[in-house]
Parts: structure tokens; sequence; C-alpha cells
DNA sequence: TTTTTAATATTGACAGCGTAAACATTAAAA
DNA sequence: TTTTAATGTTTACGCTGTCAATATTAAAAA
């Protein structure tokens, strides 16, 4: 007799896919709700899974986080090189890189929220996170860097220029995300502009013309 | 007979400041720890309050939070509009304020984090938030109009360099006051950039002269 | 001044959370 | 086939946000 063989009424014991299925459900958790909302115990739940399992795949709570941060940055960083391969000209490819980066904090909310709004108490803990951050902006280094190299480009120190570059990005990123800026924005300032599309167009079209001539 | 008069061993019933104790308690609080270190019975406790006094002056946690938020804007807002009455040549004072935004994280990371790193679950219900929000920001839109109006000044619409110059400052920011991000760049990457302040002076210049020639 | 009332505090209770300890099942390695 | 490591379960603890019912008191009204 098996009443104990398939425990939360699964097929099996072993769920067989825990750990990215805890992720999915920890994405789809967030693409709506706050970080706040997140709970490894809901997680757990919708996974049919007991309460303590997730913990044989994340340490705690964060490790999760910190997978989730991992995972948004890969996805990021791919995205950033598959330009570098394919556009060519520095100018334009800076510009596209900082599309390519709001396109990707929009098409994953869920990712870019946990990667930008999460603060770990302990980021030595996760050594792979820097590696794998790195190599997503080196890139826009490298690109930066072409950009200055151009005849004619405006005479910065590199990493004035990268970090500029950087920092524009992001804050675009991150402002356009923000949904109480956003909403305030449309009913008041900025009408003017259009729609999201057309300011990242313009805004990374400006910058990188900032940096020749 | 008064073994009643005193809870928590305190002097008299009421606390007399309990608002901004906790407030206060709040900010030291996240100065140090993460946002997930804050719980509304802990500053309840280091105010020798019961766990649910802090209710009379906060609705939920969350209220909390955008009290914290609200303090946060209208102290960024304060020292930008400062700079609006002091710094009259319109390039320098667009670097000043990028300045000032960096400041402000510095001298007030608590707030900072809580401003930007939070995401309320609903932003509708503390308008004055969005207000502060405005105020906050209204004079870098006009600074920004001022550099597009000097003789020689770049040909963008000015929406595209108000956002601009705001994700820049933010990015700039949040780039700076990011742990993680930072650590890793002093380990490998911008080494040869010095110190923060050199970084904001130079990145916040390169920008407004941005917006000229 | 006295009385009423609104502001501010209290205790007690509840469900949800992170997570530790001890134990069970099973897939994979020996 | 046996052993072992991976992956699950149950139980339990203290912490959390927050509600309901109640107490104290400062300030307003009488």
């Amino acid at each position: 007799m098996n009443k104990w063989c398939c425990p939360q009424g699964r097929k099996s014991y072993h769920h067989g896919n825990l750990r990215q299925t805890l992720i999915k459900s920890a994405l789809e958790i967030l693409k709506e709700g706050t970080l706040a909302d997140l709970s490894l115990r809901a997680l757990a739940r919708k996974a049919s899974v007991s309460q303590t399992a997730p913990y044989r795949h994340f340490k705690d709570k964060e490790a999760l986080i910190a997978a989730l941060k991992e995972e948004g940055l890969r996805k990021l960083g791919e995205g950033m090189w598959a330009l570098m391969a394919t556009e060519k000209d520095p100018l334009r490819r800076l510009q596209a890189l900082g599309k390519e980066y709001v396109r990707f904090a929009e098409k994953y909310p869920a990712h870019f929220k946990v990667m930008f709004e999460y603060d770990l108490s302990d980021y030595d803990k996760y050594t792979e996170l820097h590696n794998v951050s790195d190599n997503s902006f080196e890139c826009l280094q490298k690109t930066v860097d072409e950009c200055l190299a151009l005849p004619g480009a405006r005479k910065v120190a590199p990493a004035v220029a990268q970090f500029g570059a950087w920092s524009m990005i992001h804050g675009l990123s991150v402002l356009l995300m923000n949904q109480s800026l956003m909403k305030h924005m449309k009913e008041g300032h900025f009408i003017d502009l259009g729609e999201k599309n057309q300011i990242v167009e313009q805004v990374t079209k400006f910058f990188s013309e900032s940096l020749v001539k």
C-alpha cells in the first residue's frame, strides 16, 4: 500500500525539477508583485512540495534571490554580447546597447527588479555574481573605448565615458521601469515626449553622439 | 499605586514623540542593514513601546516606508533648490545638481535605499509622494532648459535632455551606492579612475558639457 | 473646574514566514 | 545488490505584520 508514496498529491516522491520550478514561480510572483510578496513557503506551495523542500536547492532565501540575479545578469549579458557581434559601428552599437538594456528591463521585469532592487546582505558569498556582472558590462566598456578611438572623438578619460555611459543607460532603465515616476510624468511632465521607445531612442542617441565632435 | 502607570519601563504612559522615534530608528537600521532587516516590531522594541503602538502612527509597514521616502525626497529637494538660488550659471549648476544628488546618496544612504529600492505595492495611496517628487526634480528640468537656451547649445528636444540628465545623475548615484558593483570595480575595472568624488566631478562635467557645442 | 472625547497606548491572538533538526524515500554509484 | 548521496517529509521554534478589544491620558467642551 502506498498512501505515503506520493506526498502532496504528486506523482512521485521526488519532484524532478524543483530548482527550476522554484525560480520560475519566483519570477512569476515578482512580475506582478513586489519583493515583499516573495516567500519560500509560497513557492513551495505552488510546486506542491513541503515547506522545507526548497532548502535542498537553496541554502536560504537570499541564495534563491542570488540565483535570480545571476540568471538575469546572464540573460542581459547574452543580449548585449549579441550586439557586439552584429553591430560593428561603435556609435550605433552604443545606442543599441542602451536600447537593449531597456528592452531587457521591459522583457524581464522580474529579473530587473531583483537585480537592482534587492540588496543582498553579503555579496561576497556569491562570487559567480561578480563574474557574470563583469562579463555583462565588459562590452559596454569596449564599445565606449571604440567610440573614443573614433576620429573626432571628444577628449575624455575612458573611465569617465564608460562610467557615464553605464550610468546613463542604467538610470534610464530604472526611471522608465519605475511605475511611480512614469505615472506622475504622464500626468504633467514630459508630456510632449511621446512614447517610451521614443525616449529611449532619442536619449541613447543623444548620449552616443556626445562622445564625438 | 501605579504599577501599571509606566508600561515597558517608560516614565509616562504616552511616549510623546513616537512617530519621529520610529522613523529615526528605521533609518538607523537601514543605514547598516538591508530592507529585509527592517521590522515594525523591532522598531517598537527599540522605542520601549508595545508591538502595536506603531499602528497609531502608521497604517501599516508600507506607510512607514512611504514616510521615509517622503522625508528623503524632501531633503533631496531642499538641497537641489538651494543650488538653484546660489549657482546662477546653468552649466555649472547642472553639474552641481549632479554632485548634490550623489552627495545626498552618501549622506543619507538609508533614505536613498528606501527611496529607490523599496517598491511600494500601491503608490496611489501616497499622493504626497508625487508632489514632493515633482518638486525635487523640477529644478533639474529648469536647469536643463536654461542650458539648452544658452548660445551654442546643442539642438535637442528639451524632454530628451531633461530625461538624459536625470537618468545620468540617478544612474550615477545608484551605481556608486551599489556596494557590489563598486567592490568588483576596484578589483579590476576602472582602476585608473581614482576616487569616487573624482568620478562624480568628471562625469557630471562631461554631461553638462554635452549640452553645449 | 469638571466632563467628554480623541489621541495614544496596552494585551492577546492569529496566521504566515524563515529555517533548524530528525527522519523517509529513492536515484545513482559502488 | 548493496551503499550512499540527493531529495524529499514532518515537526517545531521564534519572529513577523496586523486585528480586536481594552486602558490611559492630554486636550477640548461644558
